[in-house]
DNA sequence: TATGAATGAGGGTTCATTCAT
DNA sequence: AATGAATGAACCCTCATTCAT
């Protein structure tokens, strides 16, 4: 029961250090970067993700997860806004969202349900076209979080991009 | 001291071995992989381009240029259109607009020239509003390239997607 | 200082879950498998054998011992016999009889004594010639056991192997 | 042409030095041992072999190829008794002929035809009883290769346990 | 200049063994 | 005494880059 506890420790500093290294430097970095970060030995890492990917598909996961929740409380602005933000600083949201070879199909499913049901609210509010479908609102938002991993964004560039994004559903 | 014409003719076909083999498999492909679609031995591959990042970096440069000439030739939203269908095809063309690590600022700076010339262009076509600055639209140019690349796109979704790109500029 | 009850049952558990691991998947089986055969923790295993060669010495002698009972009560045709067909279940009876790394030499002589003892009944019986030696004997048993492993052999092919040696015996 | 050579030195002295290192450690020798042994990078080694099981079996049809042509220059006697004597030097003769996991099944038929010809030579000249075949050959081949690994065995108790066999198949 | 064999650092992963609880 | 998480050396293999021919 106390291991346990020391467990989940090591657990929550694996995933809390690759998120780190996988935020700085994309998914090749080194699991023992990850272990290191960790402060934890090769082998624990192993213990906790028997794969690299496994690690990557928990971080993923981790992130969309969030976003899920976060949609679940703002308007579509706002969680564009937020997703932007979140992705300059971190390399792994757009991983996530533009990943295809690791099975992450449930929590991207689980996320575009969040969205869709935040454009039905901007769509009755005025805020969003009514020919818009979620796919494209998905497809912008990737779009939106690829480009905001740009070093030269500044917070103003973000701002007047994703104005332009928002117009254009209206 | 021009290069010996069989030269010329290797750098020209490690060039095009390499935009094929980095298109497919993206930046992950072996230089040896390059090596073999162009029909020349490794040793001939770094003769050329004495690092795999200098070789990256050629194709890049390649890349914009070719997207420069094209939008000397198109209005914003063709560009736009074509700069998309090209990225669904090819993974580099994304890679080229997002990189920061590798140093291609000067033949980023040529396309941005070239697409400002666009964006006066629509903006006195009334097609883009006068408040838009051609810093977003590269990033948004950069966005819909990234996302083009999802597998899952369709032709459908593709050109739905622009258009509410294209509708927020105006 | 004889052990306490459960301990002793551990005991027993894992040299029973060893020699069903390492009958299956020879001796590269690996110690968390039989831990986990027997239902303990790691911990445990190494707690009564220090080293994964302890255990394998520790499954060897008593297979060894095992045999030697079964020699006092054969003639050496039928302990030939049963010994090849054992060795076709179990792949460590042959480990154990031509394992030289591991220090079973005690047990190892203690089986020879046994099969010379059967020997001089067979030289008695005029199933055995008078010039054989125990050694050439053991040898054989080696040989035919190691020779039983082979997937591919059938009963009808044992059969006839065993027929050979014998018959040289006599 | 001329690095040719030197590959070619390569190969042998990789194979050479597999052969060695096999033969002493058995197949758990390291791909680092042999490349050292062979006075060779490690890359070098997977440059010929592929994959290490790739340098196993490169070496076990070499042993195969070797004994083959020894059958068809041998009584079976003869054969028995070199095969035997080689199967003192290296361990890897007998993990030849007894393993099953890896693709060496064309060398052993090879090997089994030749042998299937020393048989009926045998059988003719009245050294071999017309009932035997050469399934159970190979097996007491297989068999008497192994028990020859046993560090115990000197050159006179491997004598007398051949001659147990050969008398055993008149 | 071209060739392609050689190099070797580094990456992901396994597993016997140790140790805190 | 038992647990099971942690350790870390060792293994197989890859690939950018160098260098002898």
């Amino acid at each position: 029961m106390a291991l346990r506890a020391d467990a989940a420790r090591n657990r929550a500093a694996i995933l809390a250090a690759a998120s780190e290294a996988f935020a700085e430097h994309g998914p090749k970095a080194t699991t023992e970067q990850v272990a290191q970060q960790a402060g934890v030995a090769i082998g624990t890492v192993f213990r906790h993700f028997a794969t690299k990917d496994d690690l990557l598909v928990a971080i993923m996961k981790e992130s969309l997860k969030r976003l899920a929740t976060l949609a679940d409380e703002s308007t579509l602005a706002e969680f564009f806004t937020a997703v932007v933000d979140e992705a300059a600083r971190t390399r792994m949201v757009v991983t996530a969202l533009g990943e295809s070879r690791l099975d992450i199909g449930d929590a991207l499913r689980g996320l575009t349900d969040s969205v869709s049901r935040l454009l039905e609210q901007a769509k009755a509010a005025g805020e969003a076209r009514s020919t818009v479908q979620v796919d494209e609102v998905m497809a912008l938002l990737t779009a939106a979080t690829y480009a905001a991993r740009q070093s030269s964004w500044t917070t103003d560039l973000r701002q007047r991009t994703l104005a332009v994004i928002l117009r254009g559903l209206r």
